[in-house]
RNA sequence: GCGCAGGUAGCUCAGCGGUAGAGCGACUGGUUUACACCCAGUUGGUCGGCGGUUCAAUCCCGUCCCUGCGCACCA
């Protein structure tokens, strides 16, 4: 054995420590010729641009759990980890590094060198968050760790957009796209989210009608600086109001154009004024009834959202905000601002950029999604389990309504398409407003490798969207494309399951499936299991930017990995939020200290019996710990089997704390005493060994460094193993000691545990919770001689006697217990009216209880129609409370 | 607007037809030879509102009110 331990536990030195010896062991390699049953999970790979957050410590100490319990099992296992290049992320980081150090942009250096810089910033920072996930314990199979940008995941990406281009499901046209003033790209729908706008305003303008005296007709708007856009007016074709006009033209006020009045079934007569501006250009429902009605497209915005020289001279250049206000300001002095009211309403933010989106036509690269059916399917029978199952619903409303996803991206940093163009007709097919394969024929090339011909050719400069990598992260991460299967993929795939947030549901987990179908021919996963959202005190989502996220590293610092861990999961419940509270993490610490401290005290009883398995005659106390103990690993077991880690977290938390330490442990001190049987102690230390033994082995996914700690203090190993990769047994550690002598045990502790927690409520009744001085005299039911002295030491009395028929003196404390009537006699400290009090304090509980039951047993309702067993449950209750009642009265009259 | 969660002790959450539970907090008392990151005890609940089903409802049904999430949005 070690050295004596000392007080505190000091984890940070013992967890590195630990952490380093797992790796150069090589604990964590997932061996794809490995005999064991193949466990695998893919990590969701953070970005590479990113720093921990308490998200992430959620989302990979659960899976870190999951992986440790199953190496437990004997089973192999692979957790794959990597990262995400994460295009507008991490090119914006570098942009901005540039920007401010030398002052550049990106167009300054030139694509090469940019990239070069890219790939520079993420060897110095990309490997920030994997040291974390190592420092936080997380058991990856770091040998495999996967990049999105490594050479094969590369070629992998080229090759499925050249089969589904193939295939016909990908093609490029110019379409309405989520633009991105501040990325300066295009965007998926799944990227913008939608805010309210509070402080909107409505904008009511007249436009004049041409060729007509003063005739006017009015309009309301949002965006009044898109009006310089706009190339018709329109109405609902029902609307009698307007129905004159159809046909005629309106005059845009600035720049001064004439525009037609048309009717479509779009406008809705009930908003506003029942007349739409329409600008094709800028809003995704005017471009449809542009396309219905031919009407001309004028984009008067540059990609920055500043507004072009079409928008006119007294706009050109500016913001779009500030030309809303312009162009309102602009027709008050033309007179042909009517009002402006506020209104509320949504508009679409970029996920990243945090700026409102803009709807532009520009020409960009989409795909059908493949496999939709089978994915469908597979999330609808349960083939891939869903946790919590309402997610499924949401997924299938998201795949009944699945659009075209836009996977270009006007960046430099990421996957660049694999589409040439003959150098000759570049232009003409770059400015094709549709194109697929079948309409662009031999001029353009699209293949994994570039042409070999390459200057002949131009490459399409775009990028794919970060996303379209990561669907493939299952399989590409355990082969390359050129290879059929590996030993991995066919050892590891499908994975076993995916645990990842429900805001990435369509950005990944729906894809990863359709993927997984496509390529794979099966599904990716057969469980998804969705992690709460980790949000603060008060309920809001934590961010950078509120800083009401603390760094988890720090929490390890001054915690430890495994307080950080535990704290967190004790409270992780599934299906719904957690609210963080760094008290969380302090309970995880004094977790972690408690389980210290019992096992520094086993160490100070003496040699610890390292291989001993069950307990030779054991006392009943040591019957029912070990008993429950069996319990504990039977409800830890169908607690993991519904992935329910609360649960988990607290079962172990209430077994060791309450239990072992308050429980067994207190009722055990008796046995270390110097005049003490000598085989009694022997016996009560093997109940120690076992269960420590036993319990190291169930805690160990939640708290691996500690438990490995102790394991390793106590030798509970052979040399040169660990724990964690120990098999748990799944035999009892009762040996075999009979159901019956188990059950009367346990009866037995159970009785005598209430009489205790009855005569420590009588002491701090009278204000004697500390003194050791009581006497108790028991009036017992039945045998009570084994229980005495036990019973004496943890209520913490100097004396217990037991008396048959013992009368006491009138006002004697008494507590009525299954073992007995158990009196407190206090010399000279009698206080009757204090008792009287405190008795008809429970008399009055009692009796409400005895009504209750009362009323029940005399409705003939009840006694018709109740099954029996109830009915025979509640007679027994009457029986019990008005028993107890006449005790009580009987008590009270004894006072006088 | 549609859909999905959730509303239980001061806080965080279990329970989901038959006596309302845990942890933390608060309060009281404690150096009992592992642990004050500790021990013992106490307090604390019209189980969101209203109806209904049932002998019995926190639990099932309806409805309404709040909170969060997803989807669609009228410019």
């Amino acid at each position: 054995m070690a050295d004596e331990a000392s007080k505190a536990y000091t984890p940070g030195e013992v967890e590195t420590k630990w952490y380093d010896r797992w790796v150069e062991a090589n604990c964590f390699r997932g061996d794809e010729k490995g005999d064991g049953e193949a466990y695998s999970i893919v990590i969701p790979p953070p970005n590479v641009t990113g720093i921990l957050h308490l998200g992430h410590v959620l989302n990979n100490t659960i899976q870190d759990i999951l992986a440790r319990r199953a190496r437990m099992q004997g089973k192999e296992v692979l957790w794959l980890p990597g990262t995400d290049h994460a295009g507008i992320a991490t090119q914006s980081k570098v942009e901005q590094k540039l920007r401010k150090e030398d002052k550049i942009t990106r167009h300054d250096l030139g694509r090469e060198k940019f990239l070069e810089k890219v790939w520079e910033w993420k060897e110095e920072h990309g490997g920030i968050i994997i040291q974390q996930l190592k420092r936080l314990g997380c058991s990856c199979d770091w040998s495999r760790e996967r990049f999105t940008m490594d050479e094969d995941y590369y070629k992998w990406i080229s090759k499925i957009f050249v089969d589904l281009y193939e295939e016909g499901l990908i093609y490029r046209g110019k379409r309405m796209v989520n633009w991105c003033p501040k990325s300066l790209t295009a965007l998926s729908d799944e990227e913008v989210i939608m805010k309210p706008q509070k402080k909107s305003k409505l904008y009511y303008m007249r436009y004049r009608i041409a060729g007509e005296d003063d005739r006017w007709v009015e309009i309301a708007t949002t965006r009044p600086e898109t009006l310089m856009g706009d190339t018709a007016i329109a109405v609902n074709p029902k609307d009698e109001r307007y129905a004159d006009l159809v046909g005629k033209k309106a005059i845009r006020p600035f720049p001064e154009a004439e525009i037609p009045v048309i009717a479509d079934d779009h406008i809705d007569p009930e908003f506003g004024t029942g007349v739409l501006k329409v600008t094709p250009a800028h809003d995704k429902n005017d471009f449809e009834i542009g396309q219905k009605n031919d009407l001309e497209i004028i984009d008067v915005f540059n990609p920055d959202g500043t507004l072009n020289e079409l928008a006119g001279p007294d706009f050109e250049g500016m913001d779009r905000f500030k030309a809303r206000e312009a162009a309102a300001e602009k027709l008050d002095e033309m007179g042909q601002l009517v009002k402006v009211e506020d209104y509320e309403n949504a508009v679409g933010y970029s996920e990243r950029a945090d700026v409102p989106i803009e709807p532009r036509i520009s020409m960009q690269w989409f795909m059908k999604y493949p496999c939709t059916d089978e994915a469908k399917a597979a999330v609808a029978n349960d083939e891939i389990a869903f946790r919590p199952v309402h997610h499924k619903k949401t997924f299938a409303n998201w795949m009944d309504g699945i659009q075209d996803w836009c996977i270009s991206r006007q960046l430099w940093w990421g996957h660049q398409i694999p589409v040439w163009y003959k150098k000759d007709k570049a232009e003409e097919l770059q400015a094709m407003e549709s194109l697929s394969a079948d309409i662009a024929g031999d001029d353009i090339y699209v293949a994994v490798e570039p042409p070999s011909d390459e200057s002949e050719w131009v490459r399409d400069e775009d990028v794919l969207d970060t996303w379209f990598s990561s669907w493939l992260w299952p399989f590409a991460t355990m082969r390359s494309c050129e290879e059929d299967s590996t030993d991995t993929l066919a050892k590891f795939y499908p994975t076993a399951d995916l645990v990842t947030g429900p805001d990435i549901l369509f950005f990944w987990v729906a894809r990863m499936i359709m993927a997984g179908y496509r390529w794979q021919g099966e599904l990716p996963f057969k469980n998804v299991y969705f992690t709460s959202i980790v949000r603060d005190k008060k309920g809001d989502k934590m961010s950078k930017s509120k800083g009401n996220s603390p760094d988890p590293l720090d929490l390890i610092a001054d915690y430890g990995a495994d307080a950080l861990r535990f704290g967190l999961l004790r409270i992780a419940p599934s299906g719904t939020d957690v609210k963080y509270d760094e008290n969380q993490v302090k309970e995880g610490r004094n977790f972690a200290t408690k389980l210290w401290n019992a096992a520094r005290y086993r160490e100070m009883q003496g040699e610890v019996t390292s291989d001993v398995t069950t307990v030779e005659n054991p006392s009943i106390f040591a019957i029912d710990i070990l008993a429950k103990l069996d319990q504990l690993q039977k409800d830890l077991e169908e607690s993991y089997g519904e992935y329910k880690f609360n649960e988990v977290a607290q079962r172990l938390y209430d077994f060791f704390w309450s239990n072992y330490c308050d429980w067994f442990l207190e009722s055990a001190k008796g046995d270390f005493a110097d005049d003490a049987d000598p085989a009694a102690k022997a016996a009560t230390c093997a109940t120690m060994d076992v269960v420590l033994r036993r319990y190291l082995m169930l805690l160990h996914p939640y708290m691996p460094h500690l438990t490995e700690e102790l394991w390793d203090r106590f030798s509970f190993g052979e040399e040169g193993t660990f724990l964690m990769n120990t098999a748990i047994p799944t035999d009892s550690v009762l040996g075999d000691i009979s159901a019956t002598d188990v059950e009367a045990a346990q009866t037995q502790v159970a009785a005598i545990y209430e009489a205790v927690g009855r005569a420590r409520n009588l002491k701090a009744t009278y204000q004697l919770g500390a003194s050791k001085d009581i006497t108790f005299i028991i009036d017992p039911e039945g045998d009570v001689e084994s229980a005495l002295e036990v019973f004496g030491k943890l209520a913490g009395a100097k004396e217990v006697k037991v008396e048959a028929g013992y009368t006491a003196e009138k006002g004697v404390p008494v507590a009525i217990c299954s073992i007995g009537k158990v009196y407190m006699p206090l010399d000279g400290l009698i206080d009757v009216d204090a008792e009287r009090e405190r008795l008809g304090k429970e008399l009055g509980k009692a009796e409400k209880e005895l009504e209750k039951v009362e009323a029940k047993l005399s409705n003939d309702k009840f006694v018709n129609n109740a099954p029996e067993k109830v009915i025979g449950e509640m007679r027994e209750r009457k029986e019990h409370w008005a028993g107890r009642v006449d005790e009580l009265k009987g008590m009270i009259d004894g006072l006088g």
